[in-house]
DNA sequence: ATGAAAGCGCTAACAC
DNA sequence: GTGTTAGCGCTTTCAT
């Protein structure tokens, strides 16, 4: 047999095999690839006659090493939260318009891990990543971002510059929560929220928490402010609201740093006969859908994930493109209004 | 400047980085790194050692090219169902004792995408791969597992050869419902299940629903057997069965294919001031968080998701592993008891 | 036990 | 406008 005829690889189609099958060379089946310049019609028409008729399709790994993946990744700070689906919605809506496709890793809030992973991605050499409120800081962020176009949602930096931001003004939305309780003539407003590991500016319920004490201060209200804390582990937290809202000092309003606790403080409530909002206001953060339910009925803020979703992906695409001065987003909170409060 | 000490590409640490470094092979790095035969222990501590100096990664991307990528994909079919987290979490405590990384994509009920995502995957080198209750049928399935080791989550075919199903009995998480609501002494019980569009016996509502029947018939109430049909989009759904509990045939209790739609069973039932478990008896399924709700407090099957995710993880390794015979698991459910029936 | 060298499938300079 | 070819960073024979 002629070294001009050995057969291809047995099994898989790859550039060779088009190029053959066309009768054109891999540059050009590799132009007709990627709309790159400078082929014919007539040869694009033949190429992607031959891709089609083989079933061709390119190999992400062999892309990687020379060009890009066209994909993006995301990784999530845990899966369990019910806000996450709305902004992989809208990432997904951006991407579906592009050819990119996204792919999702979960950091299962452990800071190595969520190092592990976007390192993974990296060394995956795919094209841009999209982190949703990562526990890292912002220096380690910064690192990561020098090695791939990077774009944070839930991470308030406005002053980075090797990344972007895109945020709810988590600030308002605790401003927008007290000022409706105010209306209603309520000012013995506490707030609950998680104990913190590694407390910083840059987390989303630090804003939260800033938004609150701003809030009361501005209604004079300043020394009745509090913050209720609560375990970090999820499990451990419905007894202990239970707790606090037995105890003599109980607040006139609770305003929850995210539904996931609101929901329980609705629940505590129920159990100890207390009625809502006559003797305990709340309101609840992410308007997720059990706020929704009837039984529930929770007054809630709603910091559209989905338009937080959809703005980071258009921006991480932009800066895919080239663009390096970073750009930082804050999108503005509303109180989804039901019958807690 | 001789040929010899031409500068290593400036930024990235490579294999040839590492080899320099430690003054060995590329090929003797390389063998450390997958724990290959052949290497004395003295060369793998000093390639170990300039492997930590240098912060060296493999790329995966050239790694995929004749390699493995020590990655698998876990294919979701959409992100909001409640019991996806839980599998998630079972998958990645196995992995986690491995070298593997695990991966998302998310299918958005839409088996064009799913498709896509899958063939992605697989152009991505993954090493393997989980579906979780894929639309795909199983003969797309089939094809596809030819190309890439899989197990299937959520999807009846114990007769598959080419790929591993791991399932929770879906039928029997029927029967154990039908049986607790029986024991009760409630017989005329419907079911409550969503318009498939294709329906198919793999399909996991298909085998609830024909539990329900076999149960019923077996308790001698096949003629009081009946599916109440929903829309398939969920936002269409709540009012549609605030209109079923209005309707004078109403049923005596409902098993509902997911606590997705239980919940608003109960919250009609609420609206339309019918007593929990007096005038309707309602079981759902997945016994998700929110059925813990003290204002929910709903009955649940539970499919112990977990297990579910960890048992797809072992037997993806085992098949990336090499094992070539089909393995078919099925783990019992068990009804998880609170005051709504 | 160790190393040299041939690819894996693709992209991008550079020739023609 | 089209083809040739040198890598990308790794794995894997095959010599030594």
């Amino acid at each position: 047999m002629s070294k001009e005829t050995k057969p291809l690889a047995a099994g898989r189609v790859t550039i060779k095999t088009v190029a053959a099958n066309s009768g054109v060379s891999v540059a050009a089946v590799s132009k007709v690839l990627r709309d790159a310049y400078g082929v014919s019609e007539t040869l694009r028409k033949k190429v992607q006659a031959s891709i089609d008729h083989l079933g061709y399709r390119p190999s992400v790994a062999a892309r990687g090493m020379r060009g890009q993946t066209f994909t993006i990744g995301v990784l999530l700070v845990e899966i369990a939260n019910p806000f996450l689906p709305l902004i992989i919605e809208g990432v997904n809506e951006v991407l579906a318009e592009s050819n990119y496709k996204a792919m999702l890793a979960v950091g299962q809030s452990d800071m190595k891990l969520e190092s592990k992973l976007i390192e993974s991605m990296i060394d995956y050499h795919m094209d841009g990543l999209i982190l949703v409120a990562p526990q890292l800081q912002g220096s380690q962020l910064a690192r990561f971002a020098k090695q791939i176009p990077m774009v944070v949602i839930g991470h308030h930096e406005a002053t980075a510059t090797a990344f972007d931001t895109v945020n709810s003004d988590d600030q308002e939305g605790a401003a927008v929560a007290i000022r409706a309780l105010f209306e209603k003539g309520i000012r013995d407003i506490a707030m609950l929220s998680p104990v913190l590991d590694d407390p910083h500016a840059a987390n989303v319920i630090t804003q939260r928490e800033i938004g609150y004490q701003k809030a009361m201060q501005k209604a004079g209200a300043a020394s009745r402010a509090r913050i209720l804390r609560v375990a970090y582990d999820a499990h451990l937290r419905p007894p202990e609201i239970v707790e606090l809202l037995q105890h003599r000092n109980r607040p006139r309003a609770i305003f929850c740093w995210s539904d996931l606790d609101a929901v329980h403080v609705v629940d505590a409530a129920m159990q100890l006969k207390l009625r809502v909002p006559q003797d305990i206001a709340i309101i609840g953060y992410d308007n997720s859908s059990v706020a929704a339910l009837a039984t529930v009925n929770l007054s809630s803020i709603d910091q559209s994930g989905k338009r937080l979703g959809s703005l980071a992906g258009e921006r991480l695409l932009s800066r895919i493109s080239g663009r390096t001065t970073a750009s930082h987003v804050l999108v503005e909170p509303s109180l989804f209004i039901r019958k807690s409060h």
